[in-house]
DNA sequence: AGCACGCCGACT
DNA sequence: GTCGGCGTGCTC
């Protein structure tokens, strides 16, 4: 028996060793384990092989391995990181690995509570007077089984304990310990493989109805008797097996050419001359066939220039990052996709990192184009079979590049030696929730500990990156050109405060409105964008004043006209719009605020003739009907497109000449450091969006505070001034990168009990060493409330890292002290959104 | 997390 | 008296 290192899927912050049998298993590393964990079977996952010491407590053996000999799930590759992950994050072990694979691979033992097998069930009473026999008891006794998730519920409600001891005492039910089913595994196909080597007549259709007609059904091939039948399934599996270069063929491809197939093969099978095996067969989750990009003949002068500082540095096989800072459309694919070349010419793997995968259809596309089948796709659109099969394939070593979101940076790739991070200013790389790490961050580490080069690529790079780069860490790498020389659109920034510009109660203003009409006269597209969905931000009360809130979240509801709701953006909490202010009990509300759903109805009151379409994630959650969309938008079917920030992302509308920014300073009034970065980043987006060769773009930009950099810099397109006003501000106060941060969030149910909590929190965080780290707090979160749960915050910052991580260590130390009830305390380390 | 063990309040 | 509440601690 040989010692190994297991990480279990349970909140515990240490590895645990367990034993198993390494003549009988085989190599350990990077597969799973079902192993006792106290008085349960939990999932472990083997992380590594330990030495055979004298330790204080008792090694159990491994009760079997959940994957097969020579299939593990992730390469041993990742372990360092993994652990490296858990640590810094202040994260369980064997929960970051699970975060990390794909779902429906952790299995547990689960209670279940059944009658006893040979108990005639109209024999049982229920035992307590004091309460009516319960439903789950009455079903139970119609002979239906209780699913895990029923029995939790019921062992939780106290009223019943006392009647289920007495009838478990009595024999007549039990409580057994169940392991879940297995949800995701792998597909097979049942195939046959002919093993005679008997010569077939060339026999045709015709041929074959005429011995059927001559009464022969069945015919003696070399001393075998064959039925028509089987002779025909026979032809075709030889054919078949010719054609696609196999031995063995799908039964299902061998029954579409002939529905005797499945009859005549069982008869073959049990006269030996086929035989017939499971296959394994890789779902696809490649729906739509995607446009083929040709390989380009040439370069053009920049990207030959960023390619001969990446190329070098891949041949060296180091860890090298780069920060490719290029404008939309300059370009920056083809770099990409001649990196990965070189990659895989070196016998190393690529994984590129996107921020949605719904929105980047375009580079997928490219790289299916230039590598084929080589190519897997990882990203939350896939069902949970064809994420294992994708992530298998990888694996396996069969797939060489990784295409995904943000978790795709635990890809199983057991050599990358390229990571690519595109549109790495994207949100949408921090996950904001259970391990909330940032996927860039990540790629870099990955990157690291590979010895892979590393490219964030970006036209608005987050300051934080260039500030890297700027102090050496990473190569910087410009293209600033856009390719056929599209020029930059041209800029207009309107000020919303001119009352001669727009009216009240109207988010449309005149210069516009103007715009708008003229594209649409000529035949050309135009895009809107506000960073808000539904009809209106809040629902007010005009006696009072008063907005509708939600029942659950310290929020105000937001207006949905066409669904005639008011929905709760945090929750889910729904009102019809017929209400009454909770305040003063009027009845007088109105709609106040903007959203796109507003926009869209204000468009089409102005341009009645105009065809509109609206996409933000309340029309974009259906992909296929997204898809759709968007093909009417390249088909020029829609004139105008109203959206969020959805629509500056990832997706190129080639024939849109104008776009209009409703509300560009919205994100500069959020509680949040980097809102001059995002607004940047976003006008930026939108503004690539408008123009091209032949058709130079506009764009305006509606604003409250025209005179702020943001705006102002974003108009003359000059990120550059951007980034060293951004480092001005942040070095007084400091905020990254000047300095470091981490949120300890604390939430429950009971206010006064979160409030306490944090209360101690913050003082544990004084006392004991914090030279030099500011401790803000504690204080209500932004949203102090959300789904019935009080939200409190306790802010760490400082440019000692090892001091910020030694005081979330202090915390965490006490965290069953702290923790009582349903009191929760999350770390979220350099949180990006304190909401 | 999930489970066992252990120590105090309010029932028979 | 004990039954059951949940605070505490442990899991190789
Ligand atoms: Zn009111
Ligand atoms: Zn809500």
């Amino acid at each position: 028996m040989s010692r190994i290192e297991v990480a279990v899927a349970a909140p515990l912050f240490q590895t645990l060793s367990y034993s198993f049998d390494s003549d009988k298993d085989g190599d350990p590393v990077g597969r799973r384990v079902l192993v006792r964990l106290g008085p349960q079977k939990v999932t472990g996952y083997v992380l590594g092989l330990l030495p055979d010491e004298d330790v204080s407590f008792r090694i159990l053996p491994v009760l079997r391995f959940l994957d097969d000999r020579d299939k593990p799930l992730f390469p041993e590759n990742l372990v360092p990181f993994f652990k490296w992950i858990a640590d810094y994050y202040h994260y369980p072990i064997g929960e970051v690995v699970k975060t990390a694979l794909p779902g429906g691979l952790t299995l547990r033992n689960r209670k279940v509570l059944q009658v006893m097998p040979d108990v005639e069930k109209n024999t049982i009473r229920w035992p307590d007077p004091n309460i009516a026999a319960p439903d789950w008891f009455s079903s139970l006794l119609a002979g239906k089984e209780l699913s895990a998730a029923v029995t939790k519920k019921i062992l939780i409600e106290t009223q019943f304990s006392k009647a289920i001891d007495e009838l478990k005492q009595k024999k007549l039910i039990r409580i057994v310990d169940v392991l879940d089913k297995v949800k995701t595994s792998e597909k097979l196909e049942l195939c046959y493989r002919k093993t005679t080597t008997i010569e077939l007549p060339q026999l045709g259709e015709a041929e074959q109805e005429t011995a059927v007609a001559k009464g022969a059904d069945q015919l003696l091939v070399n001393g075998e008797k064959l039925s028509i039948p089987m002779i025909r399934t026979l032809v075709n599996l030889t054919a078949l097996a010719r054609e696609q270069g196999v031995d063995s063929v799908a039964a299902k491809d061998l029954r579409r050419m002939y529905s005797g197939a499945s009859r005549a093969l069982k008869e073959l099978e049990k006269q030996g001359l086929v035989c017939s095996e499971e296959r394994r067969i890789y779902r696809n989750p490649f729906g739509e066939i995607l446009t083929h990009f040709p390989k380009p003949e040439s370069l053009s002068e920049e990207q030959t220039q960023v390619l001969s500082e990446i190329l070098p540095a891949l041949q060296q096989q180091t860890f090298t990052p780069f920060l490719l800072h290029g404008v939309t459309g300059c370009g920056k694919t083809e770099v990409y996709l001649r990196a990965a070349e070189e990659t895989l010419t070196l016998g190393r793997d690529v994984l590129v990192l996107v921020p949605e995968i719904a929105l980047a259809t375009q580079l997928e596309a490219h790289f299916v184009s230039r590598f084929g089948d080589q190519v897997v796709l990882l990203h939350s659109g896939l069902s949970p079979g064809e994420r294992y099969d994708q992530w298998s394939l990888a694996a396996s070593g069969r797939a060489k590049i990784v295409i995904g979101a943000r978790s795709a940076v635990f890809a199983p790739l057991s050599n990358p030696g390229l990571i690519v991070v595109d549109e790495e200013h994207d949100g949408a790389y921090k996950q904001e929730d259970g391990l909330r790490y940032q996927g860039r961050d990540l790629a870099i580490l990955r990157g690291r500990y590979n010895k892979a080069v590393v490219i964030l690529g970006s036209g608005t790079p987050t300051v934080t990156s260039f500030a890297s780069a700027m102090k050496g860490k990473f190569t910087l790498l410009s293209m600033r050109k856009r390719v056929e020389n599209r020029p930059l659109p041209t800029v207009q920034i309107v000020d919303l405060r001119d009352k001669k510009e727009k009216n009240y109660q109207e988010a449309i203003g005149k210069k516009l409105h103007k715009e708008l009409g003229l594209n649409l006269e000529q035949g050309k597209q135009s895009i809107l964008l506000l960073n808000r969905r539904g009809f209106s931000s809040v629902y007010l009360c005009s006696d009072c004043g008063e907005p509708v809130k939600c029942l659950h979240c310290h929020v105000s509801l937001t207006y949905h006209k066409r669904r005639a709701k008011l929905v709760c953006h945090y929750c889910g909490y729904t009102l019809k719009d017929k209400v009454i202010c909770g305040a003063c009990q009027s009845t007088k509300l109105t709609p106040v605020g903007y959203g796109t759903e507003r926009i869209e109805m204000e468009i089409q009151e102005r341009f009645p003739e105009a065809r509109v379409a609206r996409i933000d994630s309340d029309t974009a959650a259906d992909r296929r009907a997204f898809l759709a969309l968007l093909k009417k938008m390249h088909q020029r079917e829609i004139d105008i497109l109203i959206g969020t920030q959805m629509i500056a992302k990832g997706h190129d509308f080639p024939h849109v000449t104008l776009v209009g920014v409703i509300w560009a300073d919205g994100g500069l009034s959020m509680p949040d450091y980097r809102g001059a970065e995002r607004t940047y980043q976003l006008l930026s987006q939108v503004t690539g969006r408008a123009g091209r060769g032949d058709s130079p773009g506009r764009v305006i930009v509606q604003t409250l505070r025209p005179e702020h950099y943001a705006i102002q810099f974003a108009r003359v397109h000059d990120y550059e001034r951007l980034y060293q006003k951004e480092m001005e501000n942040r070095a007084n106060p400091k905020f990254p990168p000047f300095l470091r941060m981490i949120n300890l969030k604390i939430s429950g149910g009971n206010e006064g009990q979160v409030q306490s909590t944090a209360a101690q929190v913050a003082a544990l965080c004084r006392t004991g060493k914090h030279a030099g780290i500011e401790i803000l707090g504690p204080a209500p979160s932004p949203v102090d409330r959300i789904r019935d749960r009080y939200r409190w915050q306790v802010l760490l910052k400082g440019a000692d890292s090892p001091l910020l991580h030694g005081i979330c260590g202090r915390v965490l130390g006490r965290y069953s002290s702290l923790v009582k009830g349903d009191i929760r305390i999350a770390i979220d380390v350099d949180p990006e959104s304190m909401m």
